[in-house]
DNA sequence: CTTATTTTAACATAAATATATAGAAATTAT
DNA sequence: ATAATTTCTATATATTTATGTTAAAATAAG
């Protein structure tokens, strides 16, 4: 499949659960809370906060009244970056990345085509924000909202 | 990590090493020839090649003197139809397309960020036929030629 | 200062899926 | 019949996904 693993699904989810918690002075929050929000396991989200904290995303503070915060600011964090640090890059295949892992680069036409879709990719992941995350996720809640408020009447 | 499997890029390679054999009446091709041009196991472009023929991509013939063959002309068969048929689907995430797989789907904003990457690539893919492989791999080649010319004298 | 609690960090293991190889039966041309 | 080739089924290996267990660090309470 052309997939993005669940790697970089659920921490693209916990990333963007911290961004919701920035505000207020950016307090640290426990990975058992984004694993009860978010519904993912947390002993897997323990393994995927490790390259965010390596790629300095995200700050850990341990023992009591720890937890994690971003590392900077939602409008400084591009999903590009949160997908780099999970998956190892940003592209489709690795000849794109990897010039050694297929001697046959240079005669191959569907490296051409495969090198073009994964920048398509790297653009649209570039120009994407946590911040901008957060406007989506606000737009769709508010909308939810409504909903639910007109059935009542 | 976004990948496209083997089987999706293996397949590519099949199918535009059937598109080079077009010519000449579309004779059929075997796979050991492919697997020796390729460089790709007989044994994996076996169970590759079957969900290409099941889509009808591929025509097959049987017994002595028997191989493959496309089922159109190169121009008629679009990358994105090849990728279809191996990897079930062309999307990135499978929430986009089975709406069943995750009830999230209402309040997840990155949802709505993996839905417009997919349909970039979708875009991308279905605007691809064989025919322009071939151009590609013929402008690769002759490049090639040029090149290693140019050093000899 | 000691102990208990909270939380991250590290390591090990299990389950699921993707990738790849092997053997042999079925089909067809000559 | 015989050789060439697809087709089917089984199996092996690697990688990804997920869970479990214990250790280490920081804090809070007494």
């Amino acid at each position: 499949m052309i997939r993005l693993s669940t790697k970089g699904r659920y921490g693209a989810r916990l990333m963007l659960n911290l961004a919701h918690h920035y505000k207020n002075g950016n307090e640290a929050v426990i990975l058992k809370s984004v694993s009860d929000e978010e519904e993912i396991s947390i002993r897997y989200l323990e393994q995927i906060v490790i390259p965010l904290k390596i790629n300095r995303l995200v700050k850990s503070i341990r023992g009591a009244g720890g937890g994690y915060t971003l590392a900077r600011h939602p409008s400084k964090i591009k999903l590009s970056e949160i997908l780099h640090a999970l998956e190892g890059s940003c592209c489709l295949v690795e000849c794109v990345e990897d010039s050694d892992f297929c001697s046959r680069m240079g005669i191959c036409a569907t490296y051409e085509v495969w090198k073009k879709a994964s920048d398509l990719l790297k653009d649209y992941f570039g120009n994407i924000t946590l911040q901008d995350l957060i406007e989506i996720s606000n737009r769709k809640n508010t909308k939810i909202k409504a909903k639910s408020k007109s059935k009542n009447n």
